[in-house]
RNA sequence: GGGUAGGUACCCAAGUGGCCAAAGGGGACAGACUGUAAAUCUGUUGCACCUGUGCUUCAGAGGUUCGAAUCCUCUCCUGCCCA
């Protein structure tokens, strides 16, 4: 019999996911799941560069504008929520297409995530307290002592992920490197497509300047303002263009120099993204240059799936 | 025209006789990533072999010295002040 299939449309910020995923999407009977961090939560439209509501009346979208960006949210829930959506499309026949840009949402889909219970957050409090107030080396040590095959991947200063290792082993009794391996993917349920979109790097880089000169265009200044009065979820706060008008609105700089950072920082992430993506091997990838609309695009991928 | 401060790698900038292919920052490039991930973290960045050595660099030309980005002379350029 023949698996299910299940198609992930990734690329870097700019690249244009959205609206060759909305051409796609109608030719092979699928409905958009985002996979985006930030596109997650309301209210951050402009800066998020969402599909439009227009766009997103011609397919359905899921986990789009689903969360108040007040809410912390994470992969786990991710992950949760999105399986939940696959098996609704399943029982409709409908195809998942999974569309965004964030590597860790994708792969904890694909590969699965190891089962830890939700997060001591007491736990979590104390160890980010020594984080702040011992010496550097402090808790490194501690998990070298207690599981050195996590300490050996993780770099002594990358203090968020040892925090996260020694919660791990704290709350569990076992080291975080023997949970990581117990991770459980779709491999045997679905027939899963990669797909990356890929663009010269120059082109690439001036696209992402253009769009951050567009979201300015469009309200971007006001639409932060307003997020800026909420208490925003500690994810939420670090979408880029909030520290980036943060710094604006308090008088650090001004828009010129808030506009090169945003554009800047949005530059950076794009590498990012790309490097999560090369690693992966199974990606395929399709090369698309500024003269390809859209559905020429989407045209290509549909016969590369059949 | 007179005075004065300067010209350092892709950019900004430290260095004022040997420990200097030259701090630091930015940018660029490369990488890691399993519950905050648009986050967090790392490496490279004069050239050539390849983790040590060789070669070419600190505006230009000459000089002093065992040894110069650093001292001297002249030239060119830039900022500022006085004319």
């Amino acid at each position: 019999m023949d698996k299910k299939k299940i198609i992930f449309l990734l690329g870097a910020t700019g690249i244009g996911k959205t609206t060759i995923a909305l051409s796609l999407a109608k030719k092979i009977n699928a409905e958009i799941i985002s996979c985006d961090s930030m596109q997650i939560y309301r209210k951050m439209n402009i800066l998020t560069a969402k599909a439009t509501a227009k766009q997103r009346k011609k397919s359905r979208h899921h986990l789009l504008s689903i969360l108040e960006p007040t809410v912390e949210y994470n992969v786990a829930q991710y992950r949760r929520d999105a399986l939940k959506i696959c098996a609704k499309l399943d029982s409709q026949g409908k195809i998942p297409l999974f569309v965004g840009g964030t590597g860790l949402y994708y792969s904890v889909i694909v590969d699965g995530l190891f089962p830890v219970l939700p997060q001591a957050k007491r736990i979590r409090e104390r160890l980010e307290k020594l984080l702040r107030s011992k010496k550097s080396g402090y808790l490194y040590k501690k998990l070298v002592k207690v599981d050195p095959q996590a300490a050996g991947k993780i770099h002594p200063h990358d203090g968020r992920r040892i925090v996260r290792a020694l919660e791990v082993y704290l709350q569990t009794g076992k080291p975080i490197s023997f949970w990581q391996k117990k991770r459980k993917g779709l491999g045997n349920e679905y027939e899963v497509k990669l797909l990356g979109l890929n663009l010269k790097r120059e082109l690439l880089y001036k696209r992402i300047d253009l769009r951050v000169e567009k979201m300015f265009r469009l309200g971007l200044i006001k639409e932060v303002q307003k997020l800026l009065k909420l208490n925003l979820s500690k994810t939420a706060a670090c979408a880029i263009g909030i520290p980036e008008l943060k710094g604006y609105f308090n008088q650090e700089y001004n828009l010129d120099e808030a506009k090169r950072l945003l554009q800047r920082n949005s530059r950076h992430y794009a590498k990012r993204q790309l490097t999560w993506l090369r690693k992966d091997k199974r990606v395929k990838w399709i090369n698309i240059n500024n003269a390809d609309t859209a559905t020429a695009i989407a045209q290509r991928i549909y016969k590369l799936l059949n």
